[in-house]
DNA sequence: CAAACTAAGATTGTATACACATTTAAGTAA
DNA sequence: TTACTTAAATGTGTATACAATCTTAGTTTG
């Protein structure tokens, strides 16, 4: 059994697959989200099959589960093209994120171990380290993910957990590689972890989730923001 | 365009999904969920296109969008099977449902319109006819899905929308399928939707939260007690 | 000239056939 | 009997071929 506790971010869900169209899923997948294929662009599945060195039946498999992870728009008889992340939609996500990791949050403070929960302590101080080396460059992004990754674990709910770091995370990662321009300073989230933390070390699941769902929503507003600042400069 | 509003809950999302493959899910899908192919049972691929009168590749579709829908489960080189609803599994829906729900019913406060806020206090009223008439029977089913429908389409929220009225609530309805022996009365549900449609009348989006969030504990509740004096009875 | 029709091309949807993995069972040995 | 081996059978994964639909370029027509 592999452990992945300490990656960064769970980027290969079915890592057993070693099946043709679950290589395919995870190879498409990252594609998308690192804009080798554009956002709105076609996906051609005898011209993608002929890339990825597979039939198209494993290809179109691939394509659906990306349907499934909402990184790929489908239409019956016409194809399918990547989502284009509108700022509209990246606030419905963020809304759900809220929602779904503030419970994630209460649930993590009365199921986690002690045991993780140190874990998790010593992860923020980890992070801590690397933000005061880099000057705040790497907390942001992957130090987030995850900080944010263990406590959703931490929840001890199956379904949770698969929703969020199987499905919505793609999407976001697939949003915040878009929007690596914009580097927000990693101090805030550095505290709000810091207080998250500590209100599961108490067990105090009303306060953990109301840190957590703070902290989305300052992210959201943050994010909103610097795309309408972006938005009246480009236009 | 065909309307919808009036649906006692989305059967059919794709509903223009003319294809094979789409047919096909949406057969299979309802074979599932009443129970016509039992919980941990083996979907057999040759088999089952025999009976849909399709080939393997519709029906191999077919299954992977249930497997995205959690109805279905697979495994490489193995197989697909019908996912057993354990009690664990059911209380984490409900504690999904709880986050997303009640975000959706603050929203819904915020976002929907006088005119369909109106229509929802119509739409409660003649439940209560119903449940009335027909001694409660009605309410406890169609009555509730269609009520919760129509506050999630409220929130205005594409995402929350689609995951639960796409994907969960066909796990709700399967395990209300499974479970519709227990009948519990539906008065309580009846005032609870009373004040949450007029917690959104007013406008007020925590408190809506928060009664939503009540209604679902209590049906969590009332559920995990149901099945745990089931388990006894019948260890 | 614009709009609508038509036909060719391209692309998706579906069926069939084959390759490979897993399961099942039958047979053998301990 | 039980455990192990092995071979057949079953079933999934993949490739190829065909059918149906959409797109597009060209032409016609008002």
């Amino acid at each position: 059994m592999t452990d992945y506790t300490h990656r960064i971010v769970n980027t290969s869900p079915q890592v057993d697959d070693k099946t043709l169209s679950g290589q395919t899923t995870v190879a498409l997948r990252e594609a998308i989200i690192k804009g080798d294929i554009a956002p709105g662009e076609k996906l051609n599945e005898p011209k993608l099959a002929e890339q990825f060195q597979v039939s198209r039946g494993p290809l179109r498999e691939a394509i659906r589960r990306l349907v499934a992870m909402r990184l790929v728009k489908h239409i019956p008889h016409v194809g399918a093209t990547v989502v284009t992340l509108e700022l509209e939609s990246i606030l419905e996500l963020y809304d759900v994120r809220e929602a779904l990791e503030g419970k994630a949050a209460a649930l993590a403070a009365e199921n986690m171990s002690t045991q993780d929960i140190a874990k998790l302590r010593t992860l923020l101080e980890l992070h801590r380290q690397h933000s005061e080396d880099n000057a705040g460059e790497y907390m942001q992004t992957d130090g987030d993910f995850d900080f944010h990754y263990q406590i959703i674990k931490g929840s001890g709910n199956q379904l949770l957990t698969d929703q969020l770091c199987d499905e919505l995370y793609h999407l976001i990662r697939m949003f915040r590689f878009q929007t690596s321009r914009f580097k927000s300073r990693s101090n805030r989230a550095l505290i709000e972890h810091e207080q998250l933390i500590y209100a599961i070390e108490q067990r105090d699941p009303q306060l953990a989730e109301m840190l957590m769902r703070k902290h989305i929503t300052r992210a959201k507003a943050s994010i909103e923001h610097a795309l309408r600042n972006a938005e009246l400069s480009s236009a």
